[in-house]
RNA sequence: GCCGGUUUAGCUCAGCUGGUAGAGCGGCUGAUUUGUAAUCAGUAGGUCGUUGGUUCAAGUCCGACAACCGGCACCA
């Protein structure tokens, strides 16, 4: 009988666990779900797991699946289940948490292997693939995912219904690495780190800067179409000012600080935030000034740990895309949609149509601010826009920021890991904090409802997806580099550089390869350095006055007269508004 | 920050059980003047991540630190 593919990887897990009771019998057992492309299981001891492991354990896994073990659940009683768990320290925890919320308790053995567990699994290990299958690596990971805890030895699996669906996904496994933006970085010639002077911070290079100039201009573009201020405030201020937005006592040891010759501590700010909330407060609003749109793009730094750096997903300097919104209360969930409309269109402009959406809700915390009440507001606010609008979402409980509930999108990388990019963040704290008002038609002061808001994210990190989603192979609006232009020989040179002119001269960013090579080894080479359009001057073309025309993965050429190609070119690199 | 792995030339990597470093590409020089993914020849380039130790002798063994990679935690 056919199972389902999670059934499969859970019951797996079990098998995974039975096997390495057999090499290990001293392990203590943590917990093995199924997860996307396979499972993992948590285990502890003093054993440390290494990749020389892993094939002693594969085919510990594969006897074990030979052998026809059942798979056979029953509900046992919590005497009977400390009975059997007095050794698993983490089933005993598991098991009183259960039974404390009233459940059944439930175990299913496989083998010698017995572990407390809803279920379902498969009937017997006949059930289950032998050959689709692979370990893919051992981590550690906190239980139950607190850092407070133990580190457990975590070993993750590839895991799948058949052996072609393994090799295919181990297949596309290594494509993916073909387009992590660290390599292509290298390979298109964007950026750089410096590990030892600067960790998790970006070295630009020419093209790098030019793509992420474009990704500026691009929001900006958008943001002024639809009616946005741009500011710019202070990258350096007094510490006193994160003091008072309150982000100085949750954040203050994830900052760059540092104290002046007169004994003052100067803070680089981390985020643009309370700069902003300076402006609004700076003379008098009205009701009429609302809804408020207030964007900058602020330039922010943060020590984050040094474990969670990676390449531009994760730097220590980034730029965000930040804008504020002022409204009323009756505003808000108009502005809310907006938001999300305008990410959802802009995303779409850079390829990305399926966007993930969580809502995050609030979490408790020594550090959460405002009242229940006004947590019920805020959510139920944002929750409404999602519903009533038709968007789809998650709810990521416990994700919200100290200061209020948020919605976020999140984009993934070629290796599938997800990352957050845009947002859109309900703040119920920085208006009471810098004490914002509005004057309202009544003549009387009211607080404005504040929301942030994120369209890229991070510009590095924005940069690092579109990057691996398009392989280096971006839409000619957003290379830095559209065109180089190949001269056969250096007889031609000349006509090379009047291309380049022409292009110039009409706002398409143009170089010539004028090395002496040979037009093989250029077109492999700016080829691989993901050079959208390869535009190879001879004999022929200095005669007619045309180009011809090489796509990046394309091998059929074209040919055209160059005005043509010029006006091509300039309509090519226009920005998608 | 935590667990594991890694760190050798600008890049990609080789250096077995300790006996003071290699290749390809790239760079430079020369030849070649090229028609759609690598033209040929010559040549320069490394205190082997940093630091401490073991040893007659350390890229190689041990310790500390740092960075990077994969996870975990964190992510205003």
């Amino acid at each position: 009988m056919a199972y389902d593919i999670e059934l499969i990887r859970h019951s797996l897990a079990h098998v995974m666990a039975a096997a390495v009771k057999k090499l290990h019998p001293d392990v203590k057992f943590a917990g093995g779900p199924a997860i996307e492309n396979g499972f993992y299981y948590d285990f502890d001891t003093e054993y440390r797991f290494s990749e020389e492991d892993f094939e002693k354990i594969e085919k510990e896994m594969r006897d074990l699946i030979k052998s026809n073990g059942r798979f056979e659940q029953r509900n046992v009683s919590l005497d009977e289940a400390k009975e059997i768990f007095a050794a698993q320290p983490y089933k005993m925890e598991w098991l009183n948490e259960y039974d404390a919320a009233g459940e059944d308790l439930s175990i299913y053995t496989f083998r010698d292997f017995v572990d407390l567990c809803r279920g379902p699994h498969v009937e017997s290990s006949k059930d289950l693939p032998r050959d689709a299958f692979k370990i893919r690596s051992v981590a550690g990971a906190y239980w139950k995912g607190d850092a407070k805890n133990k580190m457990l030895q975590r070993i993750y699996v590839d895991a799948f219904a058949s052996k072609e669906e393994l090799e295919n996904f181990l297949k596309m496994q290594e494509e993916a690495a073909a387009r992590d933006n660290r390599k292509l970085g290298k390979d298109m010639d964007l950026f750089h780190f410096e590990p030892e002077y600067a960790p998790g911070a970006v070295f630009w290079h020419d093209k790098g800067y030019k793509m992420y100039r474009k990704l500026i201009e691009y929001v900006r573009a958008r943001q002024e179409m639809a009616g946005y201020q741009e500011i710019s405030t202070p990258a350096v201020m007094d510490r006193c000012l994160w003091e008072r937005s309150g982000h100085w006592a949750k954040y203050g040891e994830h900052n760059y600080s540092g104290k002046t010759q007169d004994g003052k501590v100067f803070c680089i700010k981390p985020m643009s935030c309370p700069g902003g909330m300076l402006v609004f407060g700076h003379g008098l609003r009205s009701y009429k000034d609302l809804p408020l749109y207030m964007a900058e793009f602020g330039k922010v730094h943060r020590y984050e740990a040094a474990g969670g750096l990676s390449g531009l997903m994760r730097v220590r300097e980034f730029t965000q895309d930040d804008a504020h919104i002022f409204c009323t209360e009756e505003q808000l969930e108009e502005e809310v949609v907006k938001i999300l409309r305008f990410i959802k269109d802009i995303y779409g402009k850079f390829g990305f149509d399926k966007i993930t959406m969580k809502l995050a809700t609030r979490k408790e915390s020594e550090f959460r601010i405002g009242s229940d009440e006004i947590w019920d507001k805020a959510e139920g606010a944002l929750k409404h826009a999602l519903d009533a609008n038709g968007i789809e979402y998650e709810i990521a409980e416990g994700d919200a920021a100290f200061y209020g509930p948020k919605i976020d999108n999140y984009l993934r990388d070629s290796m599938g890991r997800v990352w957050q990019c845009g947002t859109v963040q309900l703040d119920m704290n920085l208006p009471e904090r810098f004490d914002l008002s509005y004057v309202g038609e009544d003549g009387e002061k009211h607080r404005p409802i504040m929301l942030h808001r994120a369209m890229l994210g991070s510009i590095e990190r924005f940069m690092g997806v579109l990057l691996e989603s398009t392989g280096g192979n971006l839409p000619l609006w957003l290379s830095p580099e559209p065109v180089v232009v190949t001269p056969i020989s250096q007889k031609h040179a000349e006509y090379a550089m009047e291309v380049v002119g022409a292009l110039r001269a009409a706002g398409v960013n143009a170089r010539a390869d004028l090395r002496d090579e040979k037009v093989n080894y250029k077109i492999r080479e700016l080829s691989l350095a993901k050079t959208p359009i390869i535009a190879v001057v001879g004999e022929k073309e200095m005669a007619e006055k045309n180009v011809t025309l090489r796509r990046l993965g394309v091998e059929q050429q074209e040919s055209m007269p160059l005005a043509d190609f010029v006006e091509m070119m300039q309509n090519d690199v226009k920005m998608p508004l």
